[in-house]
DNA sequence: GTAATAGTGTCTCTTAGACAATATGCC
DNA sequence: GGCATATTGTCTAAGAGACACTATTAC
């Protein structure tokens, strides 16, 4: 059965997904190895088909893929862009509706799918995926790391790449690993203290053979509000 | 028959589109009155399946719709969202991958499609879609009216509204239209001069009783690049 | 004390916006 | 000239980045 309204038959519907997260000064992707054809033994995206019976929306898909391969139920979860054509899948047409995700490193407990012999990180280096992948995969990726990139520099969601509690020194390095690029330091935390997006944790502090940094916590209280008012513009090399 | 890859069944596949265009001094969504059920005679965007045989892309689908009601087979044409879930047609689960356009309004030739009783402009007030629409498409009126206020403000889509020669105040005009603000002009003359997108064209002018403005023409030359280094910031009200 | 990183302050330069001056058409 | 809009120029203020200074820990 189907549940086809009109008279056409209508494409296979999947869900993609592309789990961010930052782990030893690197952006990596989550990737799996594929158990099944087509593209068996190759590296891909996670995802799946869209349930009816058991996903309401298309984020609850996303949301189950997510935590299926990462544990992770509450992050940030962002749809990307829909891919559809007669030629993306050998099997014929199909839509591919992707999302991406970011999640922190230490909350990550990573598991196969059901469809995936295995799952692990894989590094991002440079600016342009330069590995294959199965399916149309690598242009989703390259995608994802360029609307990644791009939101970065505008808005806050850079922090759920962080643990709960986070220095503004690997706040800043976020960024910096992301945009594989080095930032001012004083700009950075004035702006981040303008934009108000994080608070100081009580007495708490973090030990080095140095000077300990002062621990922060995010603030939910700009929802969706711009992070910096100029676009980031990032120090001049010297 | 249907071209599911999988055990499962698939969801229906629509292309929604919303065509904005600016016109006497208004912007202005096209929609049509649906013929058929669900929500006959109700307004709705113009939209339809994605048709397997024809279309080999999803762009494809929403380019041939754009067609079918406006004629108007180049322009700019941007994905803006995809809305699945069960409950957002009452036939079933449906997946709804939204569309934006802009479209001169010079250029408009309305056609009422297959399914459409009829096509008309409907104008934007304020903010907020405060009219009903047929399923979710109030929904994504509202989402493509955000995007384009927020792409305006960093990006040179606003072009495709114009016809192919325009003066700068008309230019400036849509600015302030879409956003429902008044812009500096000095501001924003220098800025479109450093983006470098529009051209001064030879000799010509248009007349009033007044002094006549210089006629520009887009480059395209700029392609994706950001059109303001920063997000515009609007004119103080006196 | 030194080493290392955290955190702050000062100075300069760019650019947005206010405001006004000038330009050019029609009557 | 008078009106209306086009176009350009000047001044000020906000904010980004360079750079360097101070702070605080371990040793």
């Amino acid at each position: 059965m189907n549940s086809n309204l009109s008279l056409y038959p209508s494409p296979t519907v999947m869900v993609d997904i592309v789990i961010f997260t930052v782990e030893q000064d690197t952006l990596k992707v989550l990737l799996i190895k594929r158990g099944i054809e087509p593209f068996y033994g190759e590296n891909a995206l996670p995802g799946g088909s869209v349930q009816l019976e058991h996903d309401h929306t298309l984020e609850d898909a996303a949301k189950r893929e997510l935590e299926e391969e990462t544990g992770i139920n509450h992050t940030y979860l962002e749809q990307l862009y829909t891919y559809g054509s007669a030629q993306r899948d050998p099997r014929g047409w199909t839509v591919s509706v992707a999302y991406f995700a970011l999640v922190a490193a230490d909350e990550v407990r990573l598991k196969a799918g059901s469809d995936a012999a295995e799952a692990y990180w894989h590094s991002i280096q440079g600016h342009r995926v330069e590995f294959p992948l199965a399916f149309d995969h690598a242009i989703i990726l390259q995608d994802a790391i360029e609307r990644l990139r791009a939101k970065v520099e505008y808005t806050d969601i850079a922090v759920h790449l962080l643990p709960q509690a986070f220095t503004l020194s690997e706040f800043q390095r976020i960024y910096e690993i992301i945009m594989q690029e080095t930032l001012n330091k004083s700009s950075f935390r004035k702006r981040v203290d303008q934009a108000g997006i994080v608070k100081p944790i009580k007495g708490q502090m973090r030990t080095g053979s140095n000077r300990p940094a002062q621990l922060y916590r995010f603030t939910n209280t700009n929802n969706n509000r711009l992070f910096f008012p100029r676009s980031l513009v990032w120090a001049e090399k010297k």
